[in-house]
This record gives structure tokens, sequence and C-alpha cells, in this order.
RNA sequence: GGGGGAAUGUCCCGAGUGGCAAAGGGGGGGGACUGUAAAUCCCCUGGCGUACGCCUUCGUAGGUUCGAGUCCUACUUCCCCCA
């Protein structure tokens, strides 16, 4: 079956904005999609206190699925993350405590509430922990349930496991059987609430396809995987590693103007297929905006910003990040919904050294990152170049009760006392 | 079980003769040019210190030496060959 016939509204709509990379069983996913509502299910693990932007592309799947009609589950990986997925890692994480994967669910749970409608009827959303059932798992059952249904043989042959013997890096035991755990996920899922479909990242195929096999071959039942593909920009940089980190989706860990001047910032070959993505606007708008000369193409990423911050952090705060972000950047003025650090009036007066602020504010990682900034030309104050981060800001330098700080063009942090 | 290799700047790859804060890439940051884009060119890329400087780094732990990434010993992990 050729992408191009599908029959359901939810695949046609995942083909066309660009969500599909591999089916597992296409043509029977799609007449199951036609013939009625869906469960379909993307797991989340809990090694951070938030999701990033590698992690939107699912959420917003799942969104898409919602609005075709369809029923999504949110799995939290109480359970998985205790394991720990080896996909795509170079080597062993840290096995976290059973008290940071609780703390990191309960962090991350509330993005999804803005982007899915949870509830009791048919499409509605529901949030499940894999804990519930993995931790009741008892070795000898489980090997004899579950484990009898995959060969080493198979299981060395998936990337996530290749990787980490081709590069030479150990793989523990305990990682080895990541795989096992989410297959058995789809299969508890499939029971419980008669969920389909799996979908994930390119990544998480192998994981997805063990699940998938294992559902028809222990229950005979039918059961489909969908990926989608790896997300990068134009250039081919990861999708969402920035300067200062990853671009978490919590808003306590970067501001929404931050996340709005993330989506501005898109090379402009990646507008078109990031409108598709993470926008709920209809592809004739985005053909329009896509399509755009020159430097208006930046009247797109602006639409990007909005619509992009606006799903994640409501309309309000889309419009203060784009309000802060036309001031400073068109009018170079001062907005109060720039980043602010505060630090207190007394400190201030007594007069702090520029290189310790910068460390302070978040704009630069150490002193020593903040001095050679500023031998670079690219620390400023108030909007001028200063070479000599070792100066002292005190008073002196308020300008309207703030001092503005700037590492580059582009980030910027005022500095008030309180 | 025996024999032979390998682990390097806490992002990745990767040179390295006993004097090394350690070559070179990639990635990242800044500057110039632009459109808050890409490409290109230039600079920077362990921490602290205003500074002569001090501290911490080459799988782990010891040792030899005035001095060790470099030599020795043990351990850990990985690879290859023989069994």
């Amino acid at each position: 079956m050729t992408d191009a016939a599908f029959q359901s509204k939810f695949l046609q709509v995942l083909r066309d904005r660009g969500y599909i990379h591999q089916i597992t069983h296409p043509e029977e996913l799609d007449a199951a999609a036609l013939a009625g509502p869906v469960a379909a299910y993307i797991g989340f693990d809990a090694t951070a206190p938030s999701l990033h932007v590698g992690s939107l592309i699912q959420i917003m799947m799942l969104r898409r699925l919602q609005q075709s009609g369809h029923r999504p589950i949110v799995v939290m990986g109480g359970g998985t993350t205790k394991v720990g997925d080896p996909s795509g890692k170079d080597e062993s994480r840290k096995l976290l405590t059973e008290a940071d994967i609780q703390a990191n669910i309960a962090s991350i749970r509330s993005v999804f509430e803005t982007f899915l409608t949870f509830g009791d009827g048919a499409t509605d959303a529901i949030m499940v922990d894999n804990d519930e059932w993995l931790s009741k798992l008892g070795y000898i059952d489980f090997l004899r349930d579950y484990g009898v249904h995959f060969t080493i043989n198979r299981m060395l042959a998936f990337d996530s496991v290749k990787l980490r013997l081709d590069r030479e890096q150990p793989l523990t035991f305990i990682e080895f059987n990541y795989m096992l755990m989410q297959a058995t996920d789809f299969l508890e899922l499939n029971r419980r609430y008669g969920c389909v479909l799996q979908m994930g990242g390119s990544d998480q195929w192998g994981n997805i396809v063990n699940g998938v096999e294992l559902i028809r071959r222990v229950d005979q039942k039918p059961a489909f995987g969908l990926t989608t593909p790896l997300l990068a920009t134009a250039s081919g940089a990861k999708m969402g590693k920035t300067a200062q980190g990853a671009v978490w989706l919590n808003a306590d860990l970067r501001s929404p103007y931050d996340y709005w001047q993330f989506w501005r910032n898109t090379e402009d070959a990646d507008v078109g297929r990031f409108l598709r993505l993470f926008t709920d606007l209809p592809l004739e708008e985005i053909a329009r905006l896509e399509a755009l000369p020159g430097a208006e193409i930046n009247d797109a990423k602006k639409v990007l910003a909005n619509e992009a911050t606006a799903l994640l952090h409501g309309p309000e705060e889309a419009a203060k990040a784009a309000g802060a972000a036309e001031a400073a950047f068109v009018q170079g003025a001062l907005s109060d919904d720039l980043p602010t650090h505060e630090v207190p009036a007394a400190e201030l007066s007594a007069g702090i050294m520029l290189a310790a602020l910068f460390e302070a504010a978040g704009l630069a990682g150490s002193r020593g990152e903040a001095r050679r900034l500023a031998q670079g030309g690219g620390l400023r104050v108030n909007d001028k170049a200063e070479a000599d981060a070792n100066r002292t800001i005190t008073d002196a330098d308020l300008v309207d009760g703030v001092v503005k700080l700037a590492a580059g063009k582009k980030k910027i942090v005022l500095i008030r006392p309180v």
C-alpha cells in the first residue's frame, strides 16, 4: 500500500503533515482506523523533570489522533524508567531512584493537559503509569510467560543493542531487558484498554515491533506500530539542543519567552515542516506561509512561534512573548516580559562583578565563560559591548530600573533589584 | 583457561617522544556579513583569580621519577586470536 491510498482520516493527516516514518501493517491499521475509534499509546520515560522539544512530535501525534476521533493513551514510564532504555544512547545512564522518578512524573504530566482532552469518553485521553503492572512482575513468571517469545539472536540484531556493541560500550543485562518491558506494556494496554497501536520515534522501532509481535503471538490479536522520523534541523543538528541545553517544555525550566525565541529562530528550510508538525494551522495556510519569498519568511517564523507557544503555554503567554520580542528586536526597547533575574538591591548598591552577574543570570556557565564572551565582543550591558567582564555593576548602571544584559544579540536577561 | 590490543580534554571522534592545560576535527558559543535564517570568513571552547599565578583533568587505585597521558603493578570494561 502506498501512502497515498490511506482511507482513514487519521493516517491521511499524519501522512500529510509529515509524521510517518514507518508503519508495521499499513493496510490493516488504515482499515481499523476507518472502522471506528482506536486506542493508541505513546510511552514517555521520566528521566528528567520535564519533557523537551524532542518529545513534542509525539505529543502532537497524540493530539492528531484525538482530533481524528480516536483515543490517546499517555503512558508514563514509572516502571520502564527504573530499567533504562538503551536506545540511541552511547552508554548506560545512571539509574534513577524511585523517588526521583515519581517526582519527575509529577512534574511532567501537566504538559499533556494543554494538548489533549482527558476524560472518560470514547475518545478522551487517559494517562497510566506502567509501574502499575511492571513492578508486579515476578521474575520466573515473567521469564516463562514472556521470555520464551524473545530470542537473543533477534534482540542482538536491534539497533539499540547493536549500537552499543559496535561502539564497544557495555550494555548491561538490565538495559537488555528494556525492550521486553516495553513489549509487556503494549500487551497489557491491549488487554486493558484494547490499545492496538503504539507510536514513537524512529529509535523506538525495535521496541515497538517487539510489542506488536508479542500481542500477535500470545493473544493472536491485531496490533500495529508507527514511528515518526527522527527530527533534525535542515542543517542536520539534533532538534531541541541549544547552548543552554535542552529546550524544556515546562515553563519553570524554559520561559515562554525563550520557547517563543526557539521557534522564531527556525531555519528557513524548516519552517513549512515545523508548521505542519507543531501547529494546527490548515495545510493551505501553511503552504502559503512557507512560500513567502526572501526575508518575508520571517513572518512565517513568527506565526510558527506564536502558534507553538500558544499550544504549550496558552495564547496570553504567546502574545506576551511576541510582544517582548517585538520590543527588544524591532524597537530596541525594553519590555517587562523579557526574562528577568532579580538581585537584592543592597548587593547591587555594593557592586557586583559583571562576570559573576552573567553567571548568576544564566547567560554564562562560568565567570571564565563570561570573560571570554567579553573578549569576543559578545557581552553587552545596556546594549553596549563591554570588553571588561571584571568591571563592577552598580546602581549607576540602572536604566529605567533595570540593567539589560545580553550574551550575543539574542540572549537577553534583565537584572532587576528587589 | 592462554596470548595480544584498547580506554585521552566529563558532548563526540581522535593525535600524543617522560617536561602537557595536552595536536587536529566535529559539535557548541561569540564576532563580521544578513533577515533574530542558511552558507562563508575570523575568534573562543576545564575551574578560580584584576594579575606573575593557583587548582583540577588522559578508565580506577597504587608505585618508579625532580617531573607521568606517556614507564611499572593490580583492578574494571571492551575488542581480537588460540582453547
